[in-house]
DNA sequence: GCGCTATGATTGCGCATGCAATCATGAAGA
DNA sequence: TCTTCATGATTGCATGCGCAATCATAGCGC
């Protein structure tokens, strides 16, 4: 190990390199997404989130928690989803105070629609990323990540 | 390698850690550095990429592009930064279509001061994330990287 | 030199976000 | 029961962002 302060600028060079990959990923995801089928890719990540779950529904604070988002923004979001038929909100039988969200047939309908094109220009966003020698190194340990499993 | 879907699959999980990872840091130093420096992490970006430039200054565009932002983001930006007197504007000699971007004394400063706050806040969020077993495989990868230098 | 297109930066506008305050419900104690 | 505090969600407000249109300068062909 070497001095404490080239641990500190090595994590910050890791950051920048994590935080420009995501700005690129998302930068593509948020234009393919919104173009094809009018989804940000909050909202996406809100549709699949829910759908990932084995009951498909969700309180709005943990849902706050998995897109990591304000719950005002979480709230606003909701509003969007519902607002166009995607999900529904129905109050917590057992706490009036808890709200559960549950993605529509018309939301599942749509994501299923999104995914590929999510997976497509992930691909391709990938695959670019990859050839710019600053960001390989980090697309190639993503790569590696799920064969642990 | 196993089906095509699988690999789809893979990658979408690798992206849901990358940008879990990221909000959540991204999170901390927004609130921490806003708090002690008054500064976003845009703005600490900008200041951190002008400040690592050789002769500290960058043209409009390749700032947009450093910091993934959109150019009338940028433009803005710049505007804020400039109207606390932390960075400068002035044309291009040879094109002066083109406007440089250039740390100020009063810069590099706060940069200076900001620094510890972000390795801090950077390390800590770090740590916090190894603890969760989704992020730990990232994190991890992370600290690899630099390594290979 | 004069138009035409390309490039770099800025501005108008609508929208999503975070913070802080607020409202609604639940839980605990006198 | 009534009060008080904690928890979950929503709303008012200010702000930063992206897109598209615009302005300014450059470069090319005539």
């Amino acid at each position: 190990m070497g001095l404490p302060d080239d641990a500190a600028e090595a994590r910050a060079q890791g950051w920048r390199t994590l935080a420009a990959l995501h700005a690129r990923i998302e930068d593509e995801l948020e234009r393919a997404l919104q173009k094809q089928h009018g989804l940000s890719v909050s909202e996406y990540s809100v549709l699949d989130v829910l759908a990932r779950q084995d009951d498909y529904h969700l309180r709005m604070n943990q849902l706050s928690n998995a897109v990591v988002l304000s719950q005002s923004a979480t709230t606003r979001l909701v509003n969007r989803l519902e607002d166009r038929g995607l999900l529904q909100r129905y109050l917590c039988p057992t706490d009036r105070r808890g709200i559960y969200t549950e993605v529509t047939e018309a939301g599942r309908d749509l994501l299923d629609q999104a995914q590929p094109t999510h997976d497509a220009v992930l691909t391709a966003a990938l695959e670019k990323a990859a050839d710019l020698p600053e960001l390989a190194p980090l697309v190639d340990a993503l790569g590696k990540l799920s064969l642990k499993v």
